[in-house]
DNA sequence: CTAAACCTTGTATCATGGTACAAGGTCAAG
DNA sequence: CTTGACCTTGTACCATGATACAAGGTTTAG
């Protein structure tokens, strides 16, 4: 198989598989005599491997360890489990700052049909993001900041 | 005021100040006989709206409108309100694909516990990422990928 | 006179996951 | 023999919000 068939099954592109191949999710690629490079199933195996993984979550980064470790012989498993768990710990975290971001973009909302447009002026901007609502404020102290 | 105290007083870097004169969320600086930028009062309420547009979720790009907008002297409040509405349903939808994930990443966490590590081998690279369960499956298949 | 603490500019770097483009080699069909 | 569809490499770029560093000018205190 050559690159580009591999990326049609894959639904990737030939790039994007030379790009996984330089950033060491997959091995060096055998290459014909003319220099094309050249795939079995077992790529197309891992490619498989590295989709299911971005689904869960995972960064390329992550994957490459789980690879690496599979490669020096470890079975990867409790690794995985673990960073399993911590994405879950992870997403939560970001679930619960994006609920508080929700919270504030809400109140900022209604406080918003309080406001007359007439009395947005200055150095303020807009003073549907600036006028201090304290409850609004107070939520918005703390954890916010999702990405 | 100097840039260094301008920075002191905003809780930022002078870099950072210098970064948001480059990105046109602040108006070119004034400059003494030297060369050094010199700020005063007014500056400091801009970088105040833009820390507050911040904690509301904005991108520097969307509060770069705003403040064009109020320098073209419309009142940028309407506009505001659109992207609160905006930035809303986005992180609605950004909460939804991550409670997705969340669900996929807690299914794969129970499923592991019935897996064998010693079942883990092959092309695979690890079975609990593979594993088809067609319940997680078609759970992932639909709107995930957060970020 | 010199050292420190400022300031200036320009450029590169970080992480993320690729995409795009240039300049060229290869190969099969017509 | 040329056209088109592949393949190769290397490099730059996208967004995000800064941060870091180099090489130099300025200012103030001692």
């Amino acid at each position: 198989m050559l690159i580009g068939e591999l990326a049609d099954v894959a639904g990737l592109t030939s790039q994007a598989v030379r790009f996984y191949e330089r950033k060491g999710l997959l091995p060096d690629a055998e290459r014909r005599a003319n220099g094309y490079r050249t795939y079995d199933e077992s790529t197309l195996a891992r490619l498989r491997f590295i989709g299911a993984a971005q689904v869960a979550g995972l960064t390329l980064s992550e994957i490459h360890n789980i690879i690496d470790l599979r490669d020096a012989g470890t079975v990867p498993c409790t690794h995985v489990i673990g960073l399993i768990d911590t994405k879950i710990a992870d997403v939560a975290a970001r679930i619960k700052h994006l609920a508080a971001l929700q919270a504030e973009l809400e109140a900022l909302r209604e406080h918003s049909r309080l406001l007359d447009p007439a009395d947005c002026q200055g150095d303020d901007i807009c003073h549907i993001l600036t006028s201090t609502n304290p409850a609004t404020r107070s939520a918005a102290t703390g954890a916010l900041r999702d990405r």
